[in-house]
DNA sequence: CAACACAATGTAAGCGCTTACAATTGATTC
DNA sequence: GAATCAATTGTAAGCGCTTACATTGTGTTG
């Protein structure tokens, strides 16, 4: 004896609307396949009834659920904001909705919510970057999930992805630093391990320095979390040592916004006692005082086609294309020849 | 002939350990009714074979999801991202999964996010602010979906809520603003229509100026988009005026770091020759220059407390308590007595 | 007007779980 | 040793949909 539930059920439906439940989901689904007279009359029983379909039900019956999951490291802070905004923009106007978890940059954690994507059915997949363990890549192999990396572009990985050459883009900039004059150079760099952005930019800036000669050992480098705090402190690690170097790269915006505070702080003019850059070209690096030098990544692009992509793979369409977009370096008022 | 899929399900596990479905269940969600035999010997196989559960299928068989649904106006800015962060976390602590939408501030995107999040099945929703059409809290209600309202604290509402007195709190720091001299005022405000948090906020400053005897007509008011880009046109166009106001208020600390970018292109010193105010306490509001007088907000415990009032709703320990949290007035370099 | 094609609708079998209830087991008691 | 009972396990009925297949109705054709 189960209460009478006042959720209307597609049998509601049918039964109000003299029709089988087989017609009324045809109603919802496959408009072409009804007469019109029909379609008119459930979709006002619909209407009436206050009817919505249960999305469990569908994806279980379907085994469709016109989801997509994406994992990013985190949600906390603005660098995947604006690329995940537009992602989610493009499934939307697809048809498609997003399933958002984060996972705090642990790959344990990223494993699992994997998992938890997949058990609720998501069609597909965004990850981040390339690094993590095979057992991830098989199980989604196994279960045949399209899935599309982003934020990173590395040559000789054949895996569907859309990303930019985080090294290539570092080295540019460093090369621009010591075009500059440059030739004491800090580094504060995000956390490496399990990091492919990361270990990219940092590569980047060793690259840099060895194609002008410099010895990529003299490189301070300061490995931190991305947080503003953290490249404060990190900053002021860094100028305790003495030669102070000219200019501090720092593996983010956010790290170098960090980095610019602690500068004032410390009653160090920027660019003139000590040039800062940064990556990324988040709001914030515009909104600095002076304005932050940084790489400019097209995150709104990179959001967009992301999406475009998966959607082809998931319809079969495409089994998974390699697109590597173009970052911009922005000079601006944080940097400074010596 | 269905083709022999290689997904794992219940009745493969219960096959291969040698036991029912029913008691191969048990062992994943109430171990203390199986002896501990079988209840080794299950989770084996279940290791073995790489079984996860089928969400959907759980969740039509259970009707419990373990999941809260919250819908937020944007994901693009930090306003929401502390608060969301600390929502997550807790939530996570007591085994459950967040589902986030963003509404793009929009009254019927939302009404459709909840229909949505509530076909999936959500267990309880968090929705920001008071404002919406009377519909939707008729579906949540006949529906029994346990919400709690986030972000505002109006006196004599009655539904579950945790929040700031937005009007209150900006009252407050306009009887600040007002005591340190300043009467030629401008305010620059989030659109007000169909947001209760950006209403309370100008209401507050109209309310500051009339407690002290100033004519809230005199009171300039921009509307405008919660962007930096729009922040900075609304003091431009403020600052066009005869005469110039001495002290720009601000609806949030994104439209406050915009009039701060804007003022220093107009070649404007904060503060002597203007003032500028924010609200939220951000860490935005932290790295600029001069660093932001504003009102702190308690994201995190606000997320915090959130997430635990709403599981015991879930869980049938409280209907829906009001609680409203204290703001802190922070005064820093950007305001300056007159 | 019988024969047929095609469009519209209906029937019913699952999808992979949970759980009420029934059955079995083994220990305990008298 | 029969009776009792608690602990453990099994049986099977759904949960609310989609969809392959069967059925019905309608207009065309020879």
């Amino acid at each position: 004896m189960t209460p009478p539930s006042n959720i209307p059920t597609l049998d509601d439906v049918a039964r109000a609307a003299g029709v089988s439940t087989a017609t009324v989901s045809r109603c919802l689904n496959e408009k072409q396949k009804v007469s019109e007279k029909t379609l008119r009359r459930v979709m006002k029983t619909v209407d009436d009834l206050g009817y919505t379909p249960n999305f469990n039900a569908r994806a279980m019956a379907a085994k469709r659920t016109h989801t997509i999951g994406a994992i990013i490291p985190t949600m906390d802070n603005a660098i995947f904001a604006r690329g995940m905004q537009a992602f989610q923009e493009t499934l939307h106007d697809k048809g498609y909705n997003l399933l958002v978890s984060s996972s705090a940059y642990q790959p344990e954690l990223e494993a699992e919510q994997v998992r938890a994507l997949v058990a609720r059915g998501a069609d597909g997949l965004l990850l981040i970057g390339y690094e993590r363990d095979p057992d991830v890549y098989g199980f989604l192999e196994r279960r045949n999930i399209p899935t599309i990396l982003a934020w990173n572009s590395i040559d000789g990985t054949d895996h569907a992805s859309v990303g930019f050459d985080n090294c290539a883009s570092m080295k540019q900039l460093t090369e621009q630093v010591i075009t500059m004059g440059h030739k004491r150079i800090a580094y504060i760099s995000g956390i490496v391990d399990g990091n492919d952005r990361a270990e990219g930019r940092l590569r980047g800036v060793r690259m840099g320095l060895a194609a002008h000669g410099v010895d990529p050992n003299t490189l301070t480098v300061v490995e931190t979390a991305y947080e503003i705090e953290t490249g404060a402190r990190a900053f002021r690690s860094i100028m305790q040592a003495e030669p102070q170097p000219t200019v501090v790269m720092c593996g983010n915006d956010v790290l170098a916004a960090g980095a610019m505070t602690q500068a004032k702080e410390l009653g160090l003019r920027v660019p003139e006692d000590v040039s800062i850059t940064g990556f990324d070209g988040i709001e914030l690096a515009s909104v600095l005082q002076p304005s932050l030098t940084t790489v400019h990544v097209p995150h709104r692009e990179m959001g967009r086609i992301a999406a475009e992509e998966l959607i082809d793979m998931v319809e079969k369409r495409s089994t998974g294309a390699f697109r590597r977009l173009d970052v911009k370096i922005e000079l601006r008022g944080s940097l400074a020849p010596i």
